[in-house]
RNA sequence: UGGGGCGUAGCCAAGCGGUAAGGCAGCGGUUUUUGGUACCGCCAUUCCCAGGUUCGAAUCCUGGCGCCCCAA
């Protein structure tokens, strides 16, 4: 079979190529330059840049396998990095892996797969395609603790249909960096990619505020009761639930402050005791399904977040808002702009990124 | 300028003659292809200042300085 494999450079699609190679398979690699190649070579554990390009197209020789790298910086900056810096902006918290998942390495690379002729596309997610009896679905890793599931719910079922992920069925990342030295790669040993790979050094609001300068202006901080409790310096610092960086607003007397919501217009950060983030229910837009659209409600679990166990919940998809309604069993803290996923067991249902929800803004009676 | 109380880290604060608790903030790290959460680590050679007593002083004494409260 002819398949294109997404090449990062890292240690996982590396793997993929080669084993893809090794089973016969005629393989052809390509990489995505996405972001600035100069300033960002020296970061370590960075993607689709600089040294990274290298190493794979090193791969590539090492397999003997064609290799294409297409630049795409234009288009990543567009759909990921001002998507990121603009929903900070709105007072959201953005997942730039899931925007450069849908936007840019599955579309695009979906787009040179068709035109090269190949009959598939294989990355190194840690994800498992499993063909059931109604076509491919969508599951989560064999391991647990790397499955990358969340990252991909926004795949479209034609997507889904042409990909291969060889990495999901592997019980460790041990076991998969054992198989990058007996393939004789190089990356074998290369550190995993973290962080946003687009930003140095962990800085993301400068990367902002370049971008949407009023997402890092200074502000108020207030409490949900309205008490102005001190003042912040600018609301892409913020994530729902966050603790961290209110500095002497994080309590209040005894008790412990947490970001209840960000009020973009007004640049204010609300904070609020723990208990009363907690919501019952949640708006879903930009809604992706991996079954047929439910007409009826749905049983089943949630991730709100990417690090967390699925919550049981009941999902309520109305088409004609294009939206869905998520009924939690228990209230949980939700981050406008995350990404609500839908699973059942193993498998991804579907999901979709988190709206604001009318709450602790309102009731200050300041916002109305 | 009568009486009383208090000055310990950015903030709150323990300590009461034996060699500076703890909490928060902050910083660093772990986890992790986002952010946040959680967890771990670091964070006062010095206690408002100057003398004195003592083997030994944040602790006792004297004097300054600075706050606060009561009296109105």
């Amino acid at each position: 079979m002819k398949i294109l494999v997404a090449m990062s450079g890292g240690v996982d699609s590396s793997v993929v190529a080669g084993l893809l190679k090794e089973a016969g398979h005629e393989v052809i690699g390509a990489t995505l330059q996405l972001y600035d190649h100069g300033a960002a070579v020296q970061k370590k554990g960075a993607c689709c840049a600089g040294q990274d390009i290298h190493d794979a197209r090193d791969v590539a020789d090492r397999l003997d396998i064609p290799h294409y790298v297409l630049d795409r910086e234009s288009r990543f900056r567009q759909a990921v990095i001002e998507d990121f810096a603009d929903a900070y902006a709105r007072g959201e918290t953005p997942v730039p892996c899931i925007r450069c998942n849908q936007t840019v390495k599955f579309h695009d690379l979906f787009g040179l797969a068709k035109d090269l002729g190949a009959e598939a596309l294989a990355t190194g997610h840690y994800v498992r395609r499993v063909d059931g009896p109604d076509g491919p679905e969508l599951r989560r890793a064999a391991d647990p603790a790397r499955d990358q599931s969340y990252f991909l719910f926004a795949t479209t079922p034609a997507q889904l249909a042409f990909s291969h992920f060889p990495l999901g069925d592997y019980a460790s990342k041990a076991e998969v960096r054992a198989q990058a030295v007996r393939l004789g790669l190089a990356v074998a040993e290369k550190p995993d990619s973290q962080d946003i790979c687009f930003v140095p050094r962990g800085n993301y609001h400068d990367v902002v505020g370049a971008i949407r300068p009023e997402a890092v202006q200074p502000g108020t901080i207030e409490h949900i009761d309205g008490r102005v409790l001190g003042t912040h310096q600018g609301i892409a610092r913020f994530t729902v639930g966050q603790g961290r960086g209110l500095g002497q607003a994080s309590r209040d007397g005894e008790e412990p402050l947490y970001v209840s919501a960000l009020d973009a217009p007004r640049r204010r950060v609300v904070v609020g005791p723990r208990g009363s983030l907690t919501v019952p229910d949640i708006l879903v837009g930009e809604v992706n399904w991996l079954i047929d659209a439910p007409k009826a409600p749905v049983e089943c679990q949630v991730k709100l977040r990417a690090r967390e166990m699925p919550q049981p919940a009941t999902a309520i998809w109305d088409a004609s808002s294009a939206t869905m309604r998520v009924l939690l069993r228990t209230p949980a803290i939700a981050a406008p702009g995350q990404g609500c996923v839908l699973y059942d067991g193993d498998r991804v249902l579907g999901g979709g990124f988190i709206r604001s929800m009318a709450r602790a803004v309102d009731s200050s009676g300041k916002a109305a």
